[in-house]
DNA sequence: CTAGGATCCTGTCAGC
DNA sequence: TGCTGACAGGATCCTA
């Protein structure tokens, strides 16, 4: 997905056109991607907000719509005089829509809200808002790294002693955030190898780890995340917002920016995942 | 309880 | 051209 970044980035730009609007109705195109009822008519958009990577819309009669984009997920909005679009960047961002990865439309008192997803494990699901910190996923959440102490995520990560560092980081009750692309950035970063046993980390390896995914994920919102005005340029050319910042992310066989060593890609816990060997010793 | 792999689903790309 | 397998910005479920 669509990590932290990208999520908050959605939230500030749909806060901008949603904030005070209506909901008119919802057409969902797919079952598995709306969970709950479809009572929604005539309810209005009071706040936004974010829990890790999941995207909270509030609704001024108690109600939540807890979207999250999971690996494909996009939020599209378009009005007569606005658009916007984040979240998994695809030529979505810019088609026509509907089309056949549109799982549910909502449409508002000014311009229509698409929720894309080409693989469908996203959803948007519906629960009372005094109801969202009882949600399975939000109550397991860990902290964002902006909240989590040093010995918070010490504690958390010693849960996983015998595990590699890279997919502990990933799990969301460890630290929250996090995505496949950060978790490679931060640890170019802090020069720790991916599959380094978590009890290896040195007191000042946790502490540069803590500190640069903060780092990683605060350069990425400042940079826009990944959204439509970074996927096209204002002369209508792709952009890669990733090249922006990414240091080892999808750059295999470039030189690594610190040492000049060719960065690799190996395999993880199932994930792909980037290094540079130099920089980065197995120990 | 943890560890690690399979799984959900659609689409694209490399290699035959 | 068509087929096949690998892989994908995530998280959960199942088994050991």
């Amino acid at each position: 997905m669509p990590e932290l970044p990208e999520v908050e980035t959605i939230k500030r730009g749909l806060s901008e056109f949603l904030i005070n609007k209506k909901i008119r109705k919802i057409e969902i195109f797919c079952d598995k991607s709306f969970l709950g009822p479809n009572e929604l008519a005539n309810s209005e958009i009071i706040s936004i907000s974010r829990r890790g990577k999941a995207l909270l819309i509030n609704l001024k009669n108690g109600i939540t719509l807890m979207i999250h984009l999971r690996m494909t997920g996009q939020l599209i909005y378009r009005s007569d005089n606005n658009s916007f679009a984040g979240g998994h960047p695809s030529d979505n961002f810019i088609s026509e829509l509907p089309n056949k990865q549109t799982r549910v439309v909502f449409e508002l008192d000014d311009g229509k809200l698409f929720f894309n997803d080409q693989r469908k494990f996203g959803f948007v699901k519906v629960l009372p808002t005094a109801e969202v910190k009882n949600d399975p996923f939000i109550k397991k959440l860990a902290k964002e790294p902006w909240e989590m102490s040093v010995e918070e995520f010490v504690k958390n990560l010693n849960r996983h002693k015998n595990s590699a560092v890279k997919p502990t980081i990933l799990d969301q009750t460890v630290l929250a955030g996090l995505g496949n692309i950060y978790a490679d950035e931060a640890l170019f970063l802090s020069k720790i190898h991916p599959e380094r046993l978590v009890s290896s980390l040195s007191e000042i390896e946790i502490k540069n780890l803590l500190e640069n995914s903060k780092k990683v994920m605060e350069e990425s919102i400042d940079s826009g995340g990944s959204t439509m005005a970074t996927y096209v340029k204002a002369d209508g050319t792709k952009g890669d917002y990733l090249k922006k910042f990414a240091k080892v992310f999808r750059r295999e066989g470039e030189p690594c920016v610190r040492c000049g060593t060719e960065i690799i890609k190996i395999r993880v816990a199932g994930r792909g995942t980037h290094l540079c060997p130099k920089c980065q010793e197995k120990k």
